[in-house]
RNA sequence: GGGCCUAUAGCUCAGUUGGUUAGAGCGCACGCCUGAUAAGCGUGAGGUCAGUAGUUCAAAUCUACUUAGGCCCA
């Protein structure tokens, strides 16, 4: 896959993160860590199996959802202190069995709870969204802010555990909701994460009635060696005979089970080790506001706010197999536990005390867990240490590429300097915390710098509905099918090409199409036509003298210019990692600019050139634009610019090992770009009037005019008068200057300058502007202003246009207004037969696959009026037909081909000379 | 539930510091051109700029809320 779709990746020395030098690097920086006293031991909830006593990865969670049926039960706690002394909080909760492990209860700060007495003179607090829940009759004696009820103590349910640190007592959490329940909940920090949590913040014990393997405690009394959920009814019952339970239901829910075993989870405080990430967390902040992110929110957006919210990192896992992570430990007379980190193979060796017996063969060392958790180390004080029983985060080992890749530090210290930070990195956008995240983590603790100085984020790719891909759905795109059929340039063109960075791509086949016929089969066209002309014309890029550029006739200056201002713009684009809109000026200029107007333009004289100065100098320019564009293309699309470059250049160089220099500022002209913009505008306009009024192109008209209000637009025009005269098929473009008589000019306010200096008045000023005659313009034009109605318009304040000339057909585009002479005289008409004569005869060649050099005789029958007309064009006619001769056939019945021309009839035979 | 992103023509996308007729390509309809030809060019129809409210002389653009979709987290 990855060579057919052209990545360039090194396969022979591909990076894995299972070899031994790749986890050596892994340790070194781990250790890097532990040195600083960044890594630490502490708890995470994870979900439980009590039958494997292990954790569950989140991965398998997900395959184990199974409806199970529980309690939901109410719970009086009993108010000890206080303004609210007997009253009792109503507490909530579906997993009973944590209820002997309780410490605490969590209100929400910003709801509201009230104080009630039932018909049962019982004093409940609970949320007053949640009154409904009570099935007596009550009054409210009080309203209270849920912040108000912080540190109120409680009488605890059951008595197994003596509290080290103060317990009991009411907290606030944000994550306690009104949805269900009574808008209280209680706090067992062992045994869930928003539990764990608020212990955490408020110093709770860590009570743990129920043990790893799901069974209830020696201490826990009557549930003693119970199941954590058979415990269930038993611990109701005993709620209930001592008074404490209001009500109780059941309810029926998915719950995670484990896998394998079928059993439900539980959530647990399990061991797990960190890193202090929140300690440099400003340094990652600073360095990723060096980070150039395409999309650009998503550096400051998303990942920001992910940095901004940092907490320590888990890197923990406890897996089976895995990259071990290296720290060795025992345990004290008095319980405590040392710790030691090893950085190295060679630390390892030498403190270990059986490193020959579980490594016998060096090369054959598999530093995995489980085989290196037979390897016993020795502390300075002799006392023997095993390793900890976990793996490393995978993450960890995929954010230590930009070293481990080079087995740094331990040998090519160079290469990973050269290399380090990475220019770029590409992945998708659910990388935040995954890949993103773990490459800037690590590498900005332990170089200080970033890890790749840009990032492009790329969307997800979805189907032409918007939706994932699946196989089950039957939308899935297979890639290879593509590339069989669009190739892989292509589908590399539509990726990049068709939707913004970070955006997620739908993707439609079709478009694939349109890209191929509309770009590619355009760039292989225009240099087919090169090759093929350029050979007929004997045209030597290397050898044949090269006209200076400055030298060239205005449309070479041109295109010239064009290529390098598209070039200035790319290489600006590519150096800040937009590729879409790079790719996207590339797609235009080819289109628009290369295909469809120089070398349309350019046919006739490429094919047939005037003088040795104009073929060098035409066959020149192309040359070099087309080797310039190719060079622009080739990074997105590498095969195809790979072969036309070769092919065009006459040579074996790789186009992928070709310079792209700086674009050439001498060769910029912006000036006669803008003449050039200002021709295709008038073009653009004569064509559409030509359409509106059914003049063919091929009906020469006799002139056009264009009004001009400034010395700039009449400048801009003459220059490019001939091109256009040429294109549209008029015989002369006049201009009519802003002072001559039938023009009329009209203004429309220029909002930007009115808008600010008028403001509440700027709808009557616009009346006022509106409104303007002709003649107040040009008192406008002359004095820069006028007084109307105690308003002063300023000549900055209007747009001067034109949008009628009396008795003339026109039209108006980009504030270019043209006129259109459609009168016909028998001149033009004359001219106009020919043209069409001449075009059923080239019709003929064509269709009977004629070579294009070949000469013929022409024999016509048709009208009087026509027939005299081509006798009197013979001349003309037979140059561009490559006739020697063009005759009447005055009777002769010829095998003719039947034609007509404006309607008369006007049949054609055609020779061939031998 | 929280954070972030997206929403413009049937489809894919542009749209500048807010400036008054919101653009392009494809598709559709119609036409042109004819020695780049399994190409090329044009014209036309098509819009409640997701919705509501606000700020402003002026909102696709700024603000708030809502809806729908996506990603990450809880």
């Amino acid at each position: 896959m990855t060579e057919r779709i052209g990545y360039w990746i090194d396969l022979n020395d591909a990076y894995v993160t299972y070899h031994n030098e790749y986890i050596e690097s892994v340790w070194w920086a781990l250790k890097k860590f532990f040195e600083k006293g960044l890594i630490y031991k502490g708890f995470k909830i994870l979900p439980f199996c009590p039958v494997c006593e292990s954790p569950l990865s989140s991965h398998e969670v997900a395959q184990g959802y199974q409806d199970l049926k529980d309690p939901s039960v109410y719970v009086k706690f009993r108010i000890t202190e206080g303004e609210y002394k007997d009253s009792d909080f109503l507490v909530w909760t579906t997993t009973p069995w944590t209820l002997p492990s309780n410490a605490a209860l969590a209100v929400n700060p910003e709801v509201i709870y009230i104080q009630i007495k039932t018909e049962n003179d019982d004093i409940f607090i609970l949320a007053k969204e949640r009154a409904e829940i009570i099935t007596e009759k009550y009054e409210v004696l009080k309203e209270i802010n849920g912040k108000d009820l912080e540190h109120i103590p409680y009488q605890k349910l059951f008595d197994f555990f003596k509290e080290d640190k103060k317990a009991f007592y009411v907290t606030l959490g944000d994550f306690v909701t009104t949805e269900d329940g009574t808008g209280i909940v209680h706090i067992a920090p062992t045994y869930g994460e928003d539990d764990y949590q608020t212990g955490l913040k408020y110093d709770l014990p860590l009570f743990s009635a129920v043990g790893k393997n799901g069974l209830f405690i020696e201490k826990a009394g009557n549930f003693k060696n119970k199941n954590f959920k058979e415990a269930d009814q038993d611990i109701i019952f005993e709620l209930k005979n001592s008074g404490r339970l209001y009500k109780k239901e059941m309810f029926t829910h998915s719950y995670p089970h484990c896998w394998r075993h079928k059993v439900p989870l539980m959530y647990f405080a399990t061991d797990s080790w960190f890193i202090r990430t929140t300690e440099y967390k400003d340094k990652m902040i600073q360095l990723n506001n060096t980070i150039n992110w395409n999309p650009k929110a998503f550096g400051s957006g998303r990942f920001g706010k992910w940095l901004e919210d940092n907490k320590d990192w888990a890197i923990s896992r406890n897996r089976f197999w895995g990259t071990p992570l290296p720290i060795w430990y025992y345990t004290d007379n008095q319980g405590t536990e040392h710790y030691e980190c090893i950085g190295s193979f060679d630390e390892l060796e030498q403190r270990s005390v059986n490193y020959s017996e579980v490594y016998p063969v060096k090369s054959d060392m598999d530093i995995h867990k489980p085989y290196i958790d037979d390897i016993v180390i020795e502390s300075k004080d002799g006392i023997k240490m095993k390793r900890v029983s976990q793996v490393i985060d995978c993450w960890f080992d995929s954010g230590s590429m930009p070293f481990a890749q080079f087995h740094y530090p331990f040998e090519n210290e160079n290469l990973f300097e050269k290399n380090f930070p990475a220019d770029f990195i590409a992945e998708g956008l659910d990388q935040t915390r995954g890949w993103f995240y773990s490459l800037h983590a690590i590498n900005t603790f332990l170089f200080d710098e970033v890890a790749y100085k840009n990032l492009i984020v790329n969307g997800l790719i979805l189907d032409k509905n918007g939706k994932k891909m699946s196989k089950s759905l039957g939308n899935a795109v297979n890639p290879f099918e593509m590339i069989n059929r669009y190739g892989a340039d292509v589908l590399r063109w539509y990726l990049i090409y068709s939707s913004p960075i970070g955006n997620s791509k739908l993707f439609n086949e079709d478009d694939l199409k349109e890209l191929q016929n509309k770009f590619f089969d355009t760039l292989i066209n225009t240099v087919r036509f090169f090759i093929l002309y350029s050979n007929l014309t004997d045209f030597d890029h290397r050898n044949d003298k090269v006209t200076k550029v400055k030298d060239r006739p205005v449309i070479d200056r041109w295109i010239v210019s064009k290529v390098n201002s598209l070039k200035k713009d790319y290489l600006e684009l590519m150096d800040d990692y937009d590729i879409t809109k790079a790719s996207r000026i590339l797609f235009d200029f080819t289109n628009d600019e290369l295909s469809n107007w120089y070398i349309r333009r350019n046919r006739k004289r490429l094919r047939k050139p005037e003088n040795e100065k104009d073929r060098l100098s035409g066959y020149h320019t192309l040359h070099y634009v087309i080797v310039e564009l190719l060079k622009m293309i080739s990074p997105v699309s590498p095969f195809l610019t790979e072969k036309l470059y070769r092919t065009i250049t006459e040579s074996d160089e790789s186009i992928h090992l070709s310079f792209i220099e700086n674009a050439n500022e001498d060769y910029i002209d912006t000036k006669l770009e803008e003449e050039m913009r200002t021709a295709q505008n008038i073009v653009y306009i004569v064509r559409s009037i030509r359409v509106k009024n059914n003049l063919r192109v091929r009906q020469p008209l006799r002139q056009i005019l264009v009004p001009v209000l400034n010395e700039r637009d009449k400048e801009k025009i003459l220059k490019v008068k001939e091109i256009i005269l040429e294109e549209v098929n008029v015989k002369e473009l006049n201009l009519l200057e802003g002072n001559s008589e039938i023009i009329v000019k009209q203004a429309k306010p220029h909002f930007k300058s009115i808008g600010p200096k008028f403001g509440k008045n700027v709808k009557t000023v616009q009346k006022i502007i509106n409104g303007l005659s002709d003649k107040q313009i040009s008192e406008i034009e002359k004095n820069k202003f006028i007084n109307i109605d105690g308003v002063k318009i300023e000549f900055s304040d209007i747009e001067i246009f034109t949008e009628d000339i009396e008795g003339w057909i026109l039209d108006t585009h980009d504030s270019l207004t043209v006129a259109v002479d459609i009168k016909l005289d028998d001149e033009l008409i004359e001219e106009g037969i020919v043209r069409e004569f001449i075009n059923r005869v080239q019709n003929f060649r064509r269709n009977n696959e004629f070579n294009v050099s070949e000469k013929v005789n022409v024999y016509f029958k048709t009208d009087d009026s026509i027939t005299s007309i081509l006798k009197k064009n013979l001349k003309y006619i037979k140059a561009e037909t490559l006739s020697n001769k063009v005759e009447s056939s005055n009777g002769h019945e010829f095998d003719f081909s039947k034609t007509d021309i404006n309607g008369i009839s006007c049949d054609i035979f055609i020779q061939k000379l031998k």
